[in-house]
DNA sequence: CTGTTAGCGCGTTCAC
DNA sequence: GTGAACGCGCTAACAG
């Protein structure tokens, strides 16, 4: 059985209230001899104070909830929760985090939230029905949220927000003033196959738009390295391949290159190539990946947002915060 | 302020017990009525029980905790966590993750797993020191655990191994007879610097020592794909140059076959290349990656492990599961 | 079939 | 400086 707060008390024969003033560390006066017996006890029975019954009492928990996809590991996904771990440590909070990568995760992470495991939650979900599944079931629980997305419906909580449709406009535009005509797109399942274009998506249908409606090629197989291959290997087999693939992620990208290559296509001769989210790994990709995302993958500025709405005394409004996004050329187109 | 059952009871005309009985399911009978009325009243307050009352009330929280070293995205840590979720739900528990990836986070997780956040944990760290203080820290409360590990002192807790050590030095032996004189080893920081030799280092060595001392060769970089191509490129473009590379991850040991191919050598002729951990992404290299790993990815018999402890009567005795790892060759060796 | 009551372990008044 | 007593929201035992 676990230790409680009263046999730390018994042991160190004080009452559980000066338990409890010595280790939630509070200012007010406690002898030095008194606080040190408490001490000892309590490492003594290995005590760690239990923390549903502090949050049912406090009516906080302390901690933050990190919502995302998957673990298939976007650095972006990384670098957040890096930064997210690292204020929540300054400012005495924990994190735990919850994996939303399918409609019935959705729904047990709104059971989970509603049941009060959190203070407040960052949310970034790929794919807008899981996102409005999680924030409609959330909606009339007033929970401190920050959620970074494009979607719209999101009042009440704070939003980051990146130009995402301009700037693969901008890519696309790119190829196709240099040159390119077949222009492809790969993209994730959750955007080929939603009923409105949105995102990524959009911005390759708006630079097509713009430049006098070249022929659309849509694909999907962004969402794994492997889909990805296969995807543009069948692309470029074709008698009338694109001569230029838009890939929804970098990842997705440099499967492309491989493919090319493979097929003994040059890069960015016979095809050329951009990706989205501008990792590291472009920087080895052989041609180097162009691409267009974040310059520099820092989050503090997201995770501030939450943790000042947790700490404020008044509720602020709802905040909104615009990313930057460049188009990065490389070597690949 | 959240709803209470007290409150969802007024609005019903009935008492908070029969809210409570009502809403989780107890085969206490009912009336039907009475019962329609508790749920209009719970839907039209928006309730949901409080967690941490529950799991104080019940002494159970009704979850799991998925402990892992990263979101770096390692797939076998994606298929665990799916595994994971999948039985989870099935058998009414939920899950949350903690993120390990260094001494605080260690300690952090130590402290909310004291807490008492879940039932049960599975843990899954690289990193031995890590791993060391999460369960030193650990060790007192009895919390049941499945750890996937290799180490030691894991008394009290199931254990998930693999043979690491021996297929890595089948591995390195296979490049050793297939004519290699100087292989290389590109591991993980944590092995690396690490006083005593083990796992995949140990089972370089291992081999190394088993065909006549060998040079050893060793160089970290293993931890990220850039790392692990700016190794590589250093360690090829030396006049005396490794002709194999044993990598400890797939991950790394593709990046050294970019940084092969980069210089004009050729993989298997000039370097051959063996990676570990069997993800799909080798099957889409070119040449395609020889590895050591799982066969397949299925981690049901280790998820399964926490449920039964958690939910018999009583606890079974710690119990350790071998999973088999295998040397595939492929084209890069 | 339903209501009343007594804690779960802790933090916080209020007396002393 | 310290202890006793109350209640956070909920479930489980016991009455009725």
């Amino acid at each position: 059985m676990r230790p409680t707060a009263r046999q730390v008390a018994e042991l160190a024969n004080v009452s559980v209230a000066t338990v409890s003033y010595v280790l939630s560390g509070k200012d007010r006066p406690v002898a030095a001899e008194t606080r040190q017996r408490v001490l000892d006890a309590a490492r003594q029975l290995g005590y760690t104070p239990n923390q549903a019954a502090r949050s049912l009492r406090k009516r906080r928990t302390q901690r933050v909830c990190l919502v995302l996809s998957s673990f298939g590991g976007v650095p972006t996904d990384a670098r957040l929760a890096t930064d997210l771990h690292e204020m929540a440590d300054a400012r005495g909070y924990s994190v735990v985090t919850l994996s939303v990568y399918d409609e019935a995760r959705a729904q047990a992470a709104v059971e989970v939230l509603r049941g009060g495991i959190a203070d407040g939650a960052l949310i970034r979900l790929t794919g807008g029905h899981l996102e409005q599944g999680l924030l409609g079931g959330l909606a009339d629980t007033g929970l401190p949220m920050v959620v970074m997305s494009n979607g719209s419906g999101l009042e009440g909580c704070d939003v980051v927000r990146t130009p995402e449709v301009e700037a693969c406009a901008e890519a696309v535009e790119h190829l196709l003033t240099t040159g390119r005509r077949r222009v492809a797109f790969m993209g994730q399942r959750y955007e080929v196959y939603s009923d409105k274009p949105e995102g990524r998506l959009l911005g390759y249908l708006t630079a097509l738009e713009r430049n006098g409606g070249a022929e659309r090629i849509i694909t999907g197989g962004a969402d794994d390295r492997v889909a990805a291959y296969q995807t543009a290997t069948g692309l470029l087999s074709s008698p009338d391949r694109p001569d230029a693939i838009f890939a929804a992620s970098d990842r997705a990208a440099i499967s492309a290159i491989w493919a090319a290559r493979d097929l003994g296509l040059s890069v960015p001769g016979d095809v050329a190539i951009v990706g989205v989210g501008n990792i590291d790994e472009g920087l080895i990709s052989n041609p180097q990946l162009s691409t267009v995302g974040p310059l520099r993958h820092d989050y503090t500025d997201v995770v501030r947002l939450l943790f000042d709405r947790l700490q404020a005394e008044e509720p602020p409004p709802a905040r909104e915060i615009v990313r930057s996004w460049t188009f990065v050329r490389r070597g690949s187109s």
